[in-house]
DNA sequence: GGCTAAGGACGGACCATCACACCATTTCCT
DNA sequence: AGGAAATGGTGTGATGGTCCGTCCTTAGCC
């Protein structure tokens, strides 16, 4: 009965990091609004309401709202038609920081495991306008192979909406929050239309395999799928093997 | 182009809830013991020691390794020869906390996305040793069909060895907090022998398939196995749709 | 002019966390 | 026997994040 005692405890003893509200704050409406699921000009909820829903004080809210203006994220106006704006235009997207770049090869792991679940429960549970709208992202993206930022809002959209056939908040969350530490990494590298254009037709069978509720099929797309962005990266990221 | 809008934006306002890092360590402590991970008297590191490995304070590791001994989870003796050791036995486990059975569905999706992807990966990057582990491990399983327990703790290393054989942490730390939050769940329904047979056949048939570096395979068969365990749950918990 | 809704600013209270020093207990070594 | 060493146990003060309440300022609307 030999048992086996294979489960390293470098896991269970690994640094633990708690998050303050205030920069999980920053880190969730920064990642919205850079992803572009804030789109510019969108007026965010007032602070008293926002605070409330976010369940912080709203001088926590309001120390993460002057972080982003600082950054040239927002823009607030006072007044009583006042309000806290997503800047219009943003302001560039910096660079990937170091810690992120060591990590891309965990970045494109998570993002493997988290986009083929939800391929399976997508094809298991999209209804058919959740379809419609895919394609009509695919469509999109198809005629934005030359414009990259606007292909890459589109692509976002693409795999968020995915997420959400799923229902389930969890997998949104997950979701947005890895396409956002992806966006950090792939908005600074090139973008060849013939790369675009081979994506989207994975997205497209991808869109078939989950219309016909083949969840085996599309967990196979969207490996590959997954899988190109990751050879991509690893090929023209500063060299870590 | 019709520009579509169908990001909903609850989930970018949802609560944030920030853990303190006294909670994080007694969940991460508290599921390596209940999973099993860390095995009944099994001696801790010095707290000092300890406290550098998570990075935090050691008053702050003190509080949590109190929590735990008062629940039962660890004992510690003082002197030179001293440590806080994991209790042996260990306490009867507890009933699911209502927040927890409200969000079963929700566990059951995540771990899908979870399990999937990590068989993929797995199917690309096993080597012999993690393979002959993991049929080590089925093997357990299958002389423990009548004891759940024993049964549950090889499966949790199966699954956890599995996502160790991606070599992602960030994979490996999301399959020991799913493994825990499904062990919650489903440690107190009734499991024959037959349904824990069904399962381990499920289990090898995976390894075969990772054996093979067949990663369609390998997902198909894993979402099968969650799928298994997701009617169960559905059809044993106080009802809730 | 006054009302209203919004952002902006301040101060006190509470608590988690940290760093540090020291105490108590046990074992090992000389 | 006695000291060194390694461990858990205790206490104190400082720091900083968070909350709550209050008030100020701005700008549009009636």
């Amino acid at each position: 009965m030999s048992v086996a005692p294979p489960v390293s405890e470098d896991a269970v003893f690994a640094p633990v990091r708690s998050q303050t509200a205030f920069e999980e704050t920053v880190e969730r409406l920064g990642t919205a609004i850079k992803l572009g699921l804030l789109a510019p000009g969108t007026r965010l909820p007032a602070e008293r309401e926002l605070c409330r829903k976010l369940g912080i004080a709203r001088s926590t809210l309001r120390q993460a709202l002057l972080a982003l203006g600082q950054t040239g994220h927002l823009q607030a106006t006072r007044g009583r038609r006042g309000g806290t704006f997503v800047a219009d235009p943003q302001p560039p997207t910096e660079l990937p920081s170091e810690e992120l770049l060591g990590q891309w090869h965990e970045v494109c792991d998570s993002r493997m495991a988290l986009e083929v679940g939800v391929a399976v429960l997508a094809a298991q549970r999209a209804d058919r306008a959740a379809l419609d709208a895919l394609d009509a992202l695919v469509g999109e993206m198809g005629a934005q192979l030359d414009d990259f930022p606007a292909y890459r809002r589109a692509d976002v959209r693409f795999h968020v909406a995915l997420a959400e056939c799923t229902g389930s908040a969890r997998l949104i969350a997950a979701m947005t929050a890895t396409q956002g530490e992806m966006t950090a990494l792939i908005s600074h590298i090139s973008h060849p239309a013939a790369v675009l254009d081979a994506a989207n037709e994975q997205h497209q069978q991808l869109v078939r395999a989950v219309r016909a509720h083949d969840g085996p099929r599309a967990a196979r797309i969207m490996s590959e799928h997954v899988e190109g962005t990751t050879h991509v990266l690893g090929g023209l990221l500063p060299s870590r093997g």
